[in-house]
DNA sequence: ATGAAAGCGCTAACAT
DNA sequence: ATGTTAGCGCTTTCAT
């Protein structure tokens, strides 16, 4: 046979029609009462074939594309490339697949994304918002397209989400530089209107009111190597250094590594540092850095989960999941307690 | 209207045929001599209605997917992460998607990912190959199914390849490090049978044995963390440690260097590292590590590029391709010239 | 310059 | 316990 076999050729083979094909290929054999003999003799047939279904027939005729779809800001980062590891194994489990797309950080990419992959009927969403936008997500789901947002997320509209609680993750870090005798810190921030980053800010804001420290600095505005970089550079070059600084993320936390090295600080003992983000080249940078580590494999097993709970049980009610952070010390935090 | 819209609606709408309206939203309508009137109602309409049209329908009528596959051993790795961006984004250009699958580098899992993604009518694929297996890919190709190996390789077989030179790459880190004075070295392989690890080797041992140099060693058998940790643990307790050690790859210098860590060993001082593979955060690793850059984004675009030439204009000779890697020395390897 | 109609491979409602 | 048949939405051949 030349062509790619498929069961109309089972069909003729076998004697059957292709309707009993189709019920024992799809193991709805026990189902119809199809007996046995039938049922090998049409599986063997496939076998013999390598019969492999033609998934477009079938999901056009379904409606139905056992796909779903991730939209990351960029692969590049080990932070997003692990959520794309963990969220395609997952899905992997239900039988489905996932087509990953890359927003490279700009809405505009995000729309595109969205509506060239709808295109593919796909049966659910889950993204990582990269703007301020929601408007283009809620009417995805308002078509009838389950979509969990991971990571970033919006409050107060219908799309649920599951992310890490930033307040407490940012709160525990900055309530930690006190602990060890740090008062002059200053927080390289990321994107400043996404959750996040709200949330993130909250919790150091708040972590330093309550312990009386009313000055502090917050600056920076975006997730990237750059930002940190430029930022710290900028800290440097101010009259009175911090002695410690929070960065929002693993990128940020790079960029500050990169400003401190080329301007001899050393870390710890000069400045000290805290990074949002952990993952395991974290653990040969010098020195290893005391982080708050986001919990992004139950994330996304969540979101997986209630992902397919839209899809599978029609529960189509909004969940928001906000999962714990942990701290990690490493090497980057100096006690500063009884230092002057 | 509830349902999404295809081409039947917008037919009615319009009151043009189905017929051309395909045409004119495929952009034939010139090719038809298709009124510019009739055109534009039929792109207005379409536009209100925010028409996509379904892909499975089209790609079930015309056999062509738009879409390729990718399978890397893991995600997780930085150095795979950035194939599939690059892939990812290089296939968006051509209007295709890619699907990704993970094979946790099992051989079976490749096979399995081969099949199941098969079923979605793929118009090619790209593989970076985790076993000494490649029966399965050729069969692949045979069956019609354009495939790229990138990084891991076979000779001897009619599958394409692109990846780096690297036994170029592997001989010139070893002339570096002779150049450097040291004599004594060691390196700690990956997976022995894989052809970027044969070539490193013969690379590497040629490279001595033009220097005169008939003693070194060659050790490991993954390219994975803990090989890099286990090997370098098990050269230090020898008698005579090296003067340097030569990593295969980015996780195992991840590995060298947790083990150099916890025995004390200071990097360059006492042992001189070097390593295959570069990417940002080997930048902020102590010390930066002098190491073999592999050009990925070149590979992956130029595998891009071939694949679709096997896809679009029928060019299916089988084209291998290996890029040089560049030496970028930073600060991991001492020189020793002196020392004695 | 535009249309009618067949058919891609599959599923499921409706037979028998 | 098995078969007939109508479409899913699209492209394309053949007509006009």
């Amino acid at each position: 046979m030349q062509h790619k076999p498929n069961i109309v050729d089972i069909a003729e083979i076998t004697g059957f029609s292709i309707t009993t094909v189709s019920r024992v290929l799809n193991g709805k054999g026990e189902k119809y009462r199809i007996s046995k003999a039938t049922r090998e003799k049409i599986k063997s047939v496939a076998d013999e074939l390598k019969y492999v279904p033609n998934e477009f027939a079938r999901n056009l005729r379904i409606g139905k594309s056992k796909t779903i779809a991730l939209i990351v800001p960029s692969l590049k980062n080990p932070f997003f490339a692990e959520i794309a590891s963990v969220v395609n194994n997952e899905v992997r489990k239900y039988g489905y697949i996932t087509l990953i797309g890359d927003s490279d950080d700009q809405v505009e990419n995000e729309k595109n994304e969205l509506s060239h992959l709808t295109s593919r009927s796909l049966d659910g969403m889950i993204v990582v918002p990269c703007g301020e936008e929601w408007d283009h997500l809620v009417k995805v789901q308002e078509n009838g397209l389950p979509l969990i947002c991971i990571d970033r997320y919006f409050e107060d509209t219908s799309l649920s989400y599951v992310s890490s609680d930033n307040y407490d993750g940012a709160y525990s870090a900055t309530k930690y530089l006190i602990e060890q005798g740090h008062t002059d810190i200053a927080c390289i921030q990321g994107v400043r209107y996404s959750m996040p980053n709200i949330q993130r800010v909250k919790g150091f804001a708040d972590a330093m009111k309550n312990a009386g420290i009313d000055a502090y600095t917050v600056t920076g505005d975006a997730f990237t190597e750059q930002n940190g970089y430029l930022e710290t550079k900028l800290l440097l070059s101010r009259g009175k250094r911090p002695s410690a600084i929070f960065a929002f993320s693993n990128m940020i936390a790079m960029g500050c590594l990169k400003a401190l090295k080329e301007e001899n600080v050393r870390i710890p003992e000069a400045i000290s540092l805290i990074t949002f983000d952990d993952n395991p080249y974290m653990n040969y940078i010098d020195p290893p850095l005391t982080c708050i580590s986001q919990p992004v494999e139950d994330i996304c097993k969540i979101a997986v989960k209630i992902l397919f709970s839209h899809i599978l049980d029609d529960d189509k009610k909004p969940k928001h999941v906000l999962l714990k952070c942990m701290l990690k010390v490493k090497e980057s935090v100096k006690n500063v307690s009884y230092s002057f």
